[in-house]
This record gives C-alpha cells, sequence and structure tokens, in this order.
DNA sequence: TCAATAGTTAAGCGAACACTTAAGTATTAG
DNA sequence: CTAATACTTAAGTGTTCGCTTAACTATTGA
C-alpha cells in the first residue's frame, strides 16, 4: 500500500477519542475486546469496529483464541505518524537555520 | 480547549491528503491561499476551507495583509500529536521491559 | 447437554465531511 | 475609475462516519 494511504488510515484512526483511548488501552498490555469495551458507553458491536478501524489501518494486531480476540499493539503503526511528523518539523527548522545564516550575513 | 478535543482537531486534520500536502508546503515556507491552490486540483473555495481546518487545529496560523492570506507554521500543534505518540511507545516500551526483567528471572 | 459467554455481521440512521457552484467583498494595478 | 486579483461565504450534494438494534455463530463452563 502507497504510504499516503497509510497515513490517511492512520491518522483518521487517531482522530478519534475513543479509538485514542482504546490504544492507550491496549499500549499498556494486551487485551481482549469484552475488556477493551467494559469501560466504554457504546456497545460490543461499536467496540468491535472500532478494533476493525484499527488494525485496518496497522496501530493494532489481533489474534482470536477460542471465544476470545486479543489486541496487540503494533509499533510500526504509530512510528509511521510519528515519522511523518517528524518530517515536517526537521523541514521547518531547517528553513529557520538558513533564515538565520541569511539575517547573520553582514 | 481540552487536550483530547485539540488531539481529535489535530489528527483529523492530518487525515485527509490535501492536508498533508498543504501542511507539507508550509513547513519549507509563509505561502498565499492561492499559491496553496495552485498545484492542487480542487477549487480555491475548497482549499481555504482545508485552511480553516488547519488554523483550527493549532497546526497552522494565518495573517491577512491587503487581499493576501499567508498560513505559516504553528509547531505546537505537531507537537501535540508527536507527545501523544511518544507517551504511547514508551509506555509500549516500559511494559516489554518489564517483561525481559520477569523473564531474567530465575 | 445446554445455557452463558464472546464476538460477528448486516441493516439502518442522523451527523459530519469534502467538495462544488455561485454570488459576494476588499484590494490593487493600470 | 475600472478591471483584475485574492479571497470569502452560503447553499447544496453525494459520501463516509460512528453508532444502534437485532439476529447469528462459535466456544466453554456447569
Amino acid at each position: 500500500m502507497a504510504q499516503a494511504q497509510k497515513l490517511n488510515l492512520v491518522f483518521h484512526a487517531l482522530g478519534d477519542p475513543t479509538r485514542r483511548a482504546i490504544v492507550e488501552r491496549i499500549s499498556r498490555g494486551p487485551v481482549s475486546v469484552s475488556q477493551l469495551a467494559a469501560p466504554l458507553s457504546i456497545t460490543l458491536a461499536a467496540v468491535v469496529q472500532h478494533v476493525q478501524v484499527l488494525e485496518e489501518s496497522g496501530l493494532v494486531r489481533t489474534e482470536k483464541a477460542g471465544r476470545v480476540r486479543t489486541c496487540r499493539m503494533e509499533p510500526a503503526g504509530l512510528s509511521l505518524a510519528e515519522q511523518w511528523i517528524a518530517g515536517r518539523r526537521n523541514e521547518w527548522e531547517r528553513r529557520l537555520d538558513r533564515l538565520g545564516e541569511l539575517l547573520a550575513e553582514d
């Protein structure tokens, strides 16, 4: 998949507060879907849909054993977003440097 | 504004590829709205709407001089997103450390 | 075996989204 | 003064989103 499309999915996934709460929980250790649903005031079906979005975005990996689906972190997903942001900061800082050099010329 | 609400706006803003392209351009230096629109195959009106979303998210600052609106980077916006991501990675790594210590016990 | 548990899937609904067209305002160059 | 430029704003349109209810499947503990 193209990088841009992956970034669409990752940033879109993180744009929802319920999904960020789910990621926060999963980043502390593996959890089942029911455990994810417990503190949330939405139906299990809605939680399943959020988990699907997170899995398709590459932020979360999922595995079913018996009737329980366990969700784990997939750190590469977050990494992609982090690197895009770092790239922007980098360009911005390099520009400030060039500007500083220009102003330092006498 | 609450941190969570800001994160909603920032991640949602970055979830759209056109808006990311706009941020990439702005991170290389200040630009007018027309300059932003030039390489994009959407109407000026649509670009204005994207810029509004970016401004409300805190990623971009904007200033009008005469009839030209100039857009600049607001690095604090990206920073907020970066810190949230770093926080998740941190929790995930700390958990791996604890796990490693457990396994190292004999 | 059979009832509770854990998740799945589909259909539907109202709100938000990205975009367009169209009609406007304000600024500036000639 | 006038025409072109650079937006701005409003209304409308099709699509996607987050969520619900409801009906279903698969697993497991008593």
